[in-house]
DNA sequence: TATCGCTTTATTGTATACAATTTGAGAAAG
DNA sequence: CTTTCTCAAATTGTATACAATAAAGCGATA
């Protein structure tokens, strides 16, 4: 799938990642292939990939839904990404080389200079943070393990939780990548594993609070 | 994806289980559509859920091939399995209800009924083995890790192995699925995971012994 | 003879028309 | 007033034709 499908997909995406298409709204695949500018067989085509991303869920009779994500699903997800996430840095560290360390340690230096200011520069923190990872799960070199978790990260509730980030989240979370760096100098497996899967916890426990407040903020509203 | 999409899916999952279409063959969607009757629309449906699996994999310029899988790779899915499966029954044991625990037991008593005899009946073992380990799936209730197993059991090499299984290997895992029914009884986690990973984890060890013998005639025939 | 570049062929990607199915509204019966 | 049945509208599934792209063959040239 070239141009069209993916197309379809990456504006799909950002749809519901923005929030023009909201949790549990119906997708229809003739409406999206005329607001993307294609016809139905790459749409259709993208909206096999969002539901296997689980950002779309199907019902029995095959019509399409945004997925709604309850605080259940959510640390459902965040307990495997750190159980996967830890085995990945585990095999990362077995197989670490000199120059996947160099571009590690780039990563993490741009991620401290973007939240380093009065106005942490969360798009950034997020592109180098996806990157970071990427590193990792492609250096722990499982093709099985990569298609695993491509399900589980990118979901819209994780996309979001960064902006909800406190100053000392940032700060945690770049520390964090900096123990695991030095983990991999040592090629110690092991510690690696535990660092990352706290740090996805940690991770999903700085969305739950997050979420916490919002809801709070919501009633206060209503 | 009703009739044709099934139909195809179906019969391209089973010429690669055969063994009809082996290893590394290309796979060109309009002899597959013409072999099973179908269009290509379905078919291009059947093969993009077959890479899933990853019984497919496609190139960079999307054509498709049978996957080959090495012992590497083999073993790679068996740990993500043990993993994955320990954790699937950890939350069952949590979940884990009277009538759950009956279905289970009654599953491997078909199991043990079907080993008894001198001539094995390996395909009722592998069903009513496939059924139990989908029961303890279901009851750790995560639509998500159902998700992420999918794609790592059923695999043409594991479907296999147990063809391959020696009289007391079908015992031990008669026996192991029993150890499992103890600790969900007692609703053991803890437990259960760990009885989990193991039975996984030797039925690697079967898989790769058998693997070794079975290349050991080749060569002999050679 | 090896290699580069073009032409031809094979294969996949996309659009569109049509078939099958599901949903929902409204009428008829209880 | 509720329920159920029927039929129309909306939506998805499939087939087919055509467009785009990648592989392969073939010749010219160094």
């Amino acid at each position: 799938m070239t141009k069209a499908s993916d197309r379809a997909y990456d504006m799909i995406r950002a749809m519901i990642l923005s929030g023009e298409l909201a949790a549990g709204d119906p997708v229809r695949e003739e409406a999206l292939a005329e607001r993307c500018g294609v016809s139905r067989t790459p749409v259709r085509d993208a909206l096999r990939r969002l539901e296997a991303d689980l950002m779309i869920r199907k019902t029995e009779s095959q019509r399409s839904f945004v997925s709604d994500w309850s605080l259940d699903d959510v640390g459902d997800a965040f307990e495997l990404r750190a159980m996967l996430e830890g085995y990945a840095a585990k095999r990362a560290a077995a197989h670490m080389t000199a120059e996947v360390l160099r571009r590690l340690r780039s990563c993490n230096e741009a991620i401290g200079a973007a939240i380093s200011g009065n106005h942490p520069d969360v798009a950034t923190f997020l592109d180098r943070n996806r990157e970071f990872h990427a590193l990792v799960l492609e250096t722990a070199g499982s093709r099985r393990l990569t298609n695993l978790l491509t399900a589980l990260i990118e979901q819209p509730v994780v996309w979001r939780t960064a902006h909800h980030y406190s100053p000392e989240a940032f700060q945690r979370s770049y520390s964090e990548h900096d123990d695991l760096l030095s983990a991999f100098e040592r090629r110690d497996g092991a510690w690696a594993e535990t660092i990352m899967a706290g740090h996805i916890r940690r991770a999903f426990h700085a969305y739950s609070d997050a979420h916490q407040g919002l809801n709070e903020m919501e009633r206060g509203a209503a």
